[in-house]
DNA sequence: CTGTTAGCGCCTTCAC
DNA sequence: GTGAAGGCGCTAACAG
């Protein structure tokens, strides 16, 4: 392997002359940098970054820690993660925990043994706050407290809810059809607004518990507008046969509905037993998808959906991630050697301590959903407004 | 930070000593042992990997080059490569190229700076043939043909494509019916045999060019077994629309059709489109998606489908890639610290570098098609032989 | 502006 | 068995 050693060699010159062209950061003569630079392709020199990493203690790599991303879902968020990571530099290792006995162990481990400068926890832990503020390393959590001083972020499903609710309320709706998981945990967690502890697969982490906010929003404004809503249960949200059931159930059961609202997946299967049924969509039956994903264009019309905004959610992590490695970095270089400005880093200021939002164990960072215009729900001015209002985007 | 330093001098022993502890290498006394471990803890000590990855010149971290992972077809892959991988100890950076300028060298040149000890390519490249074989460094290909020395891995599409035929033929099938995409450039590719240039899109990329290699087999097959078969074009693989007009057409055009083969959107259509016409599913039509992901079971019924064997793709992939790093490794330490038991390492034997296959620019390891049992078509005791035979498995 | 020097934190031949 | 010394490849203070 060639090295610095040789290049100054060559090229007649001392090591920090190589390091300074290599780096471009202080001034050499030009004549020197031809040299330098020749020698440098001659030997087809290529710097070795595990030495510089070694000497910054940092690597510029973190990790995306998540339950799989052969789901729908954490493909998005993960692509979207990647390319605002790198954006800033940053590349992403994939850590997946499903099927592993302890990933999460090992790559908080790596994280220890700083070979990533961050993690992102995005999946489901077992392990309680104790063990994630004693890491004492930069972790960001997506949709999740994980403990104090430590930064979240996640969607406004509350702000969904209200959104689904305001659209139909404009539109006019008289009767509304929410379709969604097994109602019987659902008073629990709206009680206690506590964590699910239980929940350990991968599709449930993400459906079951954030729907609970986004229907209590949605019936609470429903009721505020006067608008009738009935609730049909998806038995096992893991069964597609269950998925066709509720949707013939809706229409047979309420043939009065004039708008449903369902995850995804059921929403396509309503508009396609909809249509199969002369339903005139969207103008005599409305249909909405929560958090819906490419499977709404499934339907033979584009589904309306509301979503989550990946791209805001990933920009908001990645903004987190840079802050707290640097502020770390800048803890770390009380007895090191790095030449920080002194202070602290500009937008990390003191009170991000003290997370001091008045109820504990809440997303830090609540990201606005998105609504994606579809062909399933009616549209006029007021509803226009409300989108432009709440600053949803069309995708 | 808290280094062996601090915990030698914490013990009262010698740097060493605290090296052979942490890596349990050479034979310490029990005392001794004792005394570093509980100096250890107290420290809280966290060996820095960065180091030891500097001094062996080694990440344990290959980086996977995909053009995507919001698809299902390449997420699943990652997935499965990430678990083929940890398992061998090896870490996964995620390199997404698309949306990204030159995505595609600043991997590379990670790798060349040694943040990554191999690079597993699996996006469409604008760089040719010596571009790959002057790197230098372990890469592995899939499904693409990179350069001599470079091990390529993929799927046996022929073998896909046979298999189905010998499906429909054994099941009695008189008239089958592909859905494909645009016929034009068929015949250009199947001549030539060439890599396809131009294609830039995701989608395309893995279904337009495989599917000649299927299509051809296929319709090879049939014809020596006196099987009628039709071809229906799609015109745009990307557009929803496209498909259900093309699952509409082929029960119009060919009403006496027993048998159709497409894929796996399409045929969840049409397996949709067939049921509402009244086709009886499998006995009187049977449907065939080829390289099926989930949305195969969107539509109503599982649908069989040929797919591609992942976790074996992933596990050869993996294999080649230890395989090449080590192989590189030992050649760098010619001249360098590394304790190699002389020789070339199990499994890399000299006539790996002549890919000497009589048909230049192929893959090199061929994984064969798997087929996922549904419900859409025929069964019978020849069936189930040939599927045992060909070593397809249920998934 | 350039060269010399002392590490980053860990690993491993060598003498003891 | 244990301790001391040199080095992995690069960096950033220092002097010159």
């Amino acid at each position: 392997m060639v090295g610095m050693r040789d290049v100054a060699r060559k090229a007649g010159v001392s090591l920090s002359t190589v390091s300074l062209v290599v780096n471009s950061n202080g001034y050499v003569s030009d004549e020197m940098r031809v040299r330098v630079e020749s020698a440098m392709k001659e030997l087809s020199y290529v710097p070795n970054e595990l030495a510089r990493n070694l000497y910054h203690g940092r690597t510029n790599t973190v990790g995306v820690i998540m339950p799989t991303v052969q789901h729908p879902f954490f493909a998005t968020l993960l692509g979207s993660l990647q390319k605002a990571l790198y954006k800033r530099g940053l590349n992403t290792m994939l850590c997946t925990t499903a099927d592993m006995e302890s990933g999460e162990e090992h790559y908080v481990g790596m994280l220890q043994r700083h070979m990533m400068d961050a993690i992102i926890m995005g999946a489901h832990t077992s392990h309680g706050q104790n063990y994630w503020t004693s890491i004492r390393r930069p972790i960001v959590a997506f949709d999740r407290y994980l403990g104090d001083g430590i930064p979240s972020v996640g969607s406004d499903h509350e702000q969904g809810g209200e959104l689904a609710a305001m659209m139909f309320a404009l539109s006019g709706a008289r009767h509304v059809v929410l379709l969604g998981g097994p109602r019987s945990r659902f008073h629990d967690l709206a009680q206690t607004h506590g964590g699910p502890n239980a929940s350990d697969d991968a599709s449930h982490e993400l459906t079951s518990f954030p729907s609970v906010r986004y229907q209590i929003a949605l019936e609470d404004t429903l009721d505020s507008a006067g608008i009738r809503h009935d609730y049909i249960e998806i038995d096992d949200l893991a069964k597609m046969q269950e998925f066709e059931n509720a949707a013939r159930s809706v229409l047979e059961r309420f043939p009065d509905v004039d708008a449903i609202v369902a995850p995804d997946l059921a929403a396509a299967l309503c508009v396609q037993e909809a249509m199969r049924r002369g339903f005139v969509v969207p103008s005599s039956l409305q249909i909405l998808a929560y958090d819906g994903t490419f499977v709404t264009d499934t339907a033979g019309l584009r589904v309306t959906s509301i979503l989550q905004g990946f791209d805001a959610i990933a920009e908001r992590i990645a903004m987190r991630t840079v802050e707290q490695i640097e502020r770390y970095q800048s803890e770390a270089s009380s007895n090191a050697h790095t030449s920080s400005s002194g202070s602290t880093i500009a937008g990390s200021d003191g009170d991000n301590e003290t997370i001091s939002d008045p109820e504990a164990g809440r997303i830090g960072d609540l990201i606005p959903m998105k609504v994606k215009i579809g062909a399933t729900t009616l549209w006029n001015d007021a509803i226009h407004e409300l989108l432009d209002g709440s600053r949803p985007q069309t995708d």
